[in-house]
DNA sequence: ATGGCTGGTAGAACCAGA
């Protein structure tokens, strides 16, 4: 026998305000679980009522007011294990549960990191490297197959940004970052699910900034959302696409949806 | 190098996002 498993990473950028969204994309994708990073809201305003609505019943939040928040909505159980704090101090950005197979779901929001690449000068970017440390000294530990997905504010391939070059000195982007990025990948051996079904040098983005005029014209994105997996479980993943027309839904996320199906 | 947009919360000539 085997189970299939549909989960979703979606920074959201507030979940009030992208509710009704959020609701269509519940009905047309139906995915099993939903990850969100960014919901702005503290646990007792979560608008649990669509969600229960709709048969997702198991409901983990890890919110605080006004910014960050992660939260997972799903309608296979799923109960909390941990909610670590990679940032030491107090922000809310990580939750991680445990599918009643054993394999663990850690949803994160990794800090964007400020806009100078220089910790020196921009305590954010320090924090932003800090937190990566101790996802690192975390992965090095794990026994648990498991499922690392969520914002991870870098995109570190040259095909994972619209233009390499002038990116180099921007933060998401740098160098030291990237190479940041690639010291916690190899802690665990974690498999880019990503680039397991879009294959460099293919363009995959996640993320196309508000600014933009036009953004699906002047399509100006970074790959800052990712799903990794243990190596173990390399093997399970069956499918995997960005959802990028939700972006273009009415008041979107900057962000779009990560959709990604297992097999067990 | 700059500017452009969005949400939450306060009631800002705000902050944070990335």
């Amino acid at each position: 026998m085997s189970d299939t498993l549909k989960i979703v990473s979606w920074n959201i950028n507030s979940v009030r305000a992208r509710i009704d969204i959020v609701e269509r994309f519940l009905r047309e994708e139906e995915p099993d679980i939903l990850c969100l990073q960014e919901t702005k809201v503290r646990d007792d305003q979560f608008p649990e009522g669509m969600f229960r609505r709709l048969g997702y019943n198991h409901l983990i939040l890890n919110g605080q007011p006004m910014h960050h928040g992660v939260a997972m909505v799903s309608r296979v159980p799923l109960h909390e294990q941990t909610r670590n704090d990679w940032q030491a101090n107090g922000e809310a950005r990580h939750i991680g549960g445990i599918l009643s197979n054993g394999v663990r779901v850690e949803n994160v929001y990794i800090p964007a990191g400020g806009e100078i690449a220089d910790r020196e000068v921009n305590p954010k970017f320090g924090q932003k490297l800090d937190f990566y440390q101790r996802m690192t000294d975390w992965s090095q530990d794990l026994k648990t197959p498991t499922i690392l997905l969520g914002d991870f504010n870098i995109a570190p391939l040259e095909s994972d940004v619209w233009n390499h070059k002038q990116l180099l000195k921007v933060v998401s982007h740098t160098p030291l970052e990237v190479e940041t990025m690639k010291k916690l990948q190899d802690a665990h051996g974690w498999v880019d699910i990503g680039r397991k079904f879009i294959p460099d040098p293919e363009r995959l983005f996640t993320w196309w900034s508000y600014r933009a005029r036009d953004w699906r014209k002047s399509d100006k994105g970074r790959r800052l959302d990712h799903v990794w997996v243990s190596p173990e479980l390399e093997k399970n993943a069956v499918g995997h696409v960005v959802h990028e027309d939700a972006r273009g839904w009415s008041k979107p996320s900057d962000h779009a949806p990560l959709i990604t199906e297992f097999k067990f």
